[in-house]
DNA sequence: CAAAAACGTTGCGGTAGAGCAATGTTTAAG
DNA sequence: CTTAAACATTGCTCTACCGCAACGTTTTTG
């Protein structure tokens, strides 16, 4: 059940097994169906995921009505609706399963515990939040101001993942355009 | 010439008077120019900035050779080219003075040290590191899907200060639209 | 395995915003 | 204070993307 919380976490800091064993008990299993809402606008996110197996949808609604995907997470990723985590005011996106999932799931209170106490998990949190930061900005400056083709293709060439594993609705919500579109891109390539 | 970073880190972490003491030596002033370039594209950031008055303006340049602008840093702020700082790869970024400016520079290895050293700073740099995503997530959700003029509407109800002390062509490359469509609005307002 | 629902594709018309050029205005520099 | 340069505005045209509708295909579910 913790063997891939494991293999991250001494992957990106190298904790030994005892330091792990004291962690890992604040974890618990959470299994949720194919499209189960796990946290909808206006909750407080109190939890952090992590994805044993699985996907999970991170995505807001418009005023429009249009969802907008801002974030993938797929096996191995810890996932959350970060700003709603750390400053506890109302999220103003959704986290839902896209296929049935395992997930371990960690209270709040419990991960900000082990980020003061546990150094390892400080250096986690940080990497999250590195992590995070850069890859909004990549997501900012690679897609902003591109045609939805360019789009697409820097998709390819860094998401690739995303593109094979989902579908074109997902895919489009991703890119912030219409699956109408996003049709009529891919018979251009 | 650390009172306001003093201010700054008081206010966030309370601080002591001795404990600063032992950080601010690691702050240099450094004094720029109206349009003075700090950071060029290509070059590897090894510093981070406070702003001591002033504004710095941090962006990139499209293949179609726009600028499109992520962050504004006016005075009590930091600023980085963070995903080069963090990563130490080539910045994808420009940081330029808008204004005659005043900073407290850093050097990446020192800043990292008192990350790691001093709690205090640990704590910024989380600070740092929140905001900074917080912020870009409110401007993906906030801007992506909407039309221009709601993006301007957006920005004159939690971003007054840009509207307020920065030209057209400023706004306009911060809400990625040209300065024609951003005089348009205006019009429209 | 059959019916329904969700998803994907394609054509048509509409619209927001870009590019360019012309003109007026503000800012900067000698 | 004067001249040049940068910035702002506005009209015209063009294009990328959207919305909707119609139709075919795949997936889900009882």
């Amino acid at each position: 059940m913790y063997e891939l919380l494991f293999k991250y976490l001494q992957n990106k800091t190298g904790i030994s097994e005892k330091n792990f064993s004291e962690c890992s008990p604040y974890f618990k299993l959470k299994e949720v169906k194919k499209n189960e809402i796990i946290l909808r606008e206006g909750e407080v996110c109190r939890s952090n995921y992590f994805v044993n197996n699985g996907c999970l949808k991170f995505y807001s609604i418009n005023d429009e009505g249009h969802q907008l995907t801002r974030y993938f997470a797929f096996e191995s990723k810890f996932g959350t609706a970060l700003s709603s985590l750390i400053d506890q005011k109302p999220s103003f996106e959704y986290i839902q399963a896209i296929e049935k999932s395992e997930l371990l799931m960690i209270s709040r209170q419990d991960f900000f515990q082990l980020v003061n106490t546990v150094p390892q998990i400080n250096t986690i949190y940080r990497d999250i939040l590195e992590m995070a930061y850069v890859t909004s900005q990549k997501r900012i400056y690679g897609l902003q101001g591109k045609t939805a083709l360019d789009q697409l293709k820097w998709l390819m060439e860094y998401q690739p993942k995303i593109l094979s594993r989902l579908s074109n609705k997902e895919i489009a919500s991703y890119l912030g355009i219409t699956p109408f579109t996003l049709s009529r891109l891919k018979s251009q390539l």
